[in-house]
DNA sequence: ACAAAAGTGTTGGCAATACACCCATGG
DNA sequence: CCATGGGTGTATTGCCAACACTTTTGT
């Protein structure tokens, strides 16, 4: 791009801004710059997103994913991960920028850009804290109802979800929702769950295995009925399978 | 996400900042949002996209997508336009957004996040006109040798050409680069210049006629030889053809 | 022995690929 | 009639979806 006119006396006037501003700070007004992420697990074969309840504004009640601004020398993916730490006091094991939502009238209060991300973490175990900076927090099943969200929060979702599944066809993302080993019914029951319809059990092992991404391992779970198979993912980090 | 933290007091102090800083202003200061736009045309069965060359700054005589600062109040897509449209006098026939580039220091005067586009025009006749506020502006082929590009705009480039070559699989973006109507030749042709591979004639047809997205035009183009076919698009607007 | 979940193969249809010849026109 | 690009069909292959029974363990 060009940055040429990133000093103000350069940037045309824009549309009825005082060409004498009183305050010389408006002159200098610009949109300003936020991350919004949404946080996925999976608990119970279920899939669950984070949702934290504004305090104050004139969203007052309404729901949000946890976000704000950026700090100036910030990179956009340690702002979402710093603002989802002070939130939720969750370490996310992946990060994945989704869309940016610049209408300027999505917050009503100022002009805010957004960046929005997905973030997944394995362990549905670590019940997040919600900060003292929301009226609330908490976990809600998706797809399904979800409480009323603020700003343009419901697009955002939708967006989430389906990078989600489409991102479960041909990657191992699966590996950053799953505790380290787990069994072949269980990555199935994610699959499922997140997909939202089941899955011929068959077809499905031929596929994953056909992505060459799992190894079985040398143990086995134990339960009250035939023990099943333990596997886990050979890379932590995301793959991509070719599908030429 | 929470814009709760949008007054200034409410902000957390950033990295090193002094407690009371001297200039008010600097307490405010965040990072700038732009838009930086990939232009890309068909011209003589060649993809080419479009540059600017720095005329000042320290990035001075490096080369650039045309894009600039985002106004309080303007949708990014808005702002894509406008910059495309003072820099070459271009209006695209469509536009997608394509990643957020936020790294602070992509730009070396400043943190600026940047929006990334794809655009496509369809008449690559209409030649654009160079800005005053540019050194230069030219038409690049690509993939190819592109001059020395500023920023990061090297990889908002491959970003660019990979969404596009992904989208001709299942879309008819095909449409916004060719004029109205066109002979199957000339498609094929364009889906080689942007795939970089010749394609066979006949399953080119065949999968084309699958998507069912095209209508044959009850006239013939005439040249030198046998006349073809021509065809036109039968929606202007993206479609996308679902591959189950 | 029985209940419960784990594990395993085969078949048919569809879609994609590879491949070569005839056609229509202008010169 | 010839040169040039336009237009067409078939055979094979690989992939995906549909489908049901056997195995292993705990109780």
């Amino acid at each position: 791009m060009d940055h040429t006119n990133i000093a103000p006396e350069q940037r045309p006037q824009h549309n009825g801004a005082p060409p004498a501003p009183a305050r010389r700070a408006h002159r200098y007004e610009r949109p300003k710059v936020a991350v919004d992420t949404v946080l996925f697990v999976v608990d119970g074969g279920r899939l669950k997103t984070y949702l934290v309840q504004l305090k104050s504004g004139p969203l007052r009640g309404k729901w949000a994913f946890p976000g704000g601004l950026v700090r100036v020398g910030e990179m956009l993916d340690d702002a979402a991960r710093r603002q989802l730490l002070s939130t939720t006091g969750l370490e996310c094991a992946y990060l994945e920028q989704l869309f940016t939502f610049g209408d300027p009238s999505r917050d009503p209060r100022a002009h805010v850009v957004s960046v929005a991300y997905m973030a997944l973490i394995s362990d549905p175990a670590r019940v997040a804290v919600p900060s003292h900076k929301y009226a609330a927090g908490g976990w809600y099943e998706v797809p399904g109802q979800l409480p009323p969200l603020a700003y343009d929060h419901a697009l955002i979702a939708d967006y989430a979800l389906s990078r989600l599944k489409a991102k479960l066809a041909y990657t191992n993302i699966a590996a950053f929702v799953l505790p380290k080993s787990f069994t072949f019914k269980e990555l199935e029951d994610l699959y499922a769950a997140i997909l939202g319809r089941s899955l011929d059990r068959r077809n499905f092992r031929r596929r994953i295995a056909a992505m060459g991404l799992l190894k079985k391992l040398p143990v086995k779970r134990y339960g009250p009925h035939r023990p099943a198979g333990l596997y886990s993912f050979r890379k932590q980090t995301l793959q991509v399978v070719q599908m030429l």
